[in-house]
DNA sequence: TATTTTACCTGAGGGC
DNA sequence: TGCCCTCAGGTAAAAT
């Protein structure tokens, strides 16, 4: 499933293919995948063709691509049928830099359970479950497209507008502009972010009145950490996750976060964590840390650490592994 | 206001 | 073989 080490290796497989790029063309295969955007602001296809891509970022599991202004071209042809929309003739525009690039929009992506984002040649036939294709003209690889692909369509695009952060800090990871997409306003840096604020953390996980499994998943919290990584950072911190967060020592609590971004690290090294054919980077290959799983979908194996057995508990209509004999609630 | 629960969604896999 | 049911889980809205 895709959490901050897969939608990183997106995000860094992406970024040298749309920096620079102009959309030439937009197909909209499935309508669901656009539930996140807004459509009094008008159609997703029409909006982005023509439009300049600055680069790729992310924050937690939301991934965004700054875009610069229009291009001249725009609004000399730009069609629609059926969705498609094209605009004639080459629009790219290598290295142009103008005072309207400044990006005040972007468009926003997020993977859901099951999304997967194909860069592909020019040409290639859709996948089975393709929902949007952007065709682009980049001023080296020249044609591409990329395929956004998603079996239970729980993910989505959007095109949003950036708001500026209010730490003055970088939005995300893979951009200097200090700004996010609003509909990521809300969620917390990630762990791995440089701004990211270890003592706030702290003091947030003893104000509130949860759990440390859902304070883990909370993305207001801390993002970019979902089922997988919770369980493997807290088999690593020796927590159980029905711990009450008040009651974490601050020892604890450093040591938990420090185990949070060493499984995250790790997985990033490794290409992320695949089960089946549900996660894949940008080249469609899988990464390995499924190999690496001290904890999550272990369930009556031994535990790597003590020998004892792994459990699979329910927890928020979902599962929870653990190991019983060493993450108890203290 | 803070926290918890539910809806959304599709394909794989198991049981009959 | 085919049908039905369960399961997987991130986010946001709804409920508590």
């Amino acid at each position: 499933m895709p959490e901050l080490p897969e939608v990183e290796v997106v995000r860094s497989g992406l970024a040298p293919a749309v920096t620079d790029a102009v959309i030439t063309g937009v197909d909209v295969l499935d309508e669901r995948a656009l539930t996140r955007h807004d459509r009094v602001r008008g159609d997703f296809a029409t909006l982005l063709t023509g439009r300049r891509m600055l680069g790729a970022a992310r924050r937690g599991k939301f991934l965004w691509v700054p875009l610069g202004s229009v291009s001249g071209l725009t609004g000399t042809g730009a069609t629609a049928v059926s969705g498609r929309t094209t605009v004639p003739g080459s629009i790219a525009v290598p290295g142009a830099t103008a005072a309207s690039d400044a990006p005040g929009e972007a468009i926003l992506l997020h993977l859901g359970m099951s999304g997967q984002v194909l860069l592909r040649e020019a040409g290639t036939p859709l996948e089975r479950h393709a929902r949007v294709r952007l065709s682009l003209e980049h001023p080296v690889h020249g044609e591409l497209a990329v395929h956004f692909v998603d079996q239970r369509t729980f993910g989505s695009l959007a095109l949003d507008t950036l708001v500026a952060t209010p730490d003055g800090a970088a939005g995300g990871f893979g951009v200097d502009l200090c700004s996010v997409p609003s509909q990521v306003a809300h969620i917390a840096r990630d762990p791995l972010d440089p701004a990211f604020d270890d003592m706030r953390f702290f003091a947030a996980l003893r104000a509130r009145r949860t759990t440390v499994k859902r304070a883990l998943l909370d993305q207001t919290l801390i993002s970019g950490v979902g089922n997988i990584y919770a369980d493997e950072a807290l088999w690593a911190a020796r927590v159980h996750f029905e711990q009450p967060t008040a009651s974490l020592s601050s020892r604890k609590a450093r040591e938990l976060l420090a185990e949070v971004r060493a499984v995250l690290q790790k997985a990033l090294a490794e290409g992320g964590t695949s089960f089946d054919a549900q996660y894949v980077n940008v080249n469609g290959a899988a990464g390995y840390f499924a190999h690496s799983l001290n904890a999550y979908g272990r369930q009556g194996q031994a535990c790597a650490r003590c020998g004892g057995t792994i459990v699979r508990a329910t927890f928020m209509n979902r599962s929870s592994h653990y190991c019983p004999r060493c993450q108890r609630v203290r």
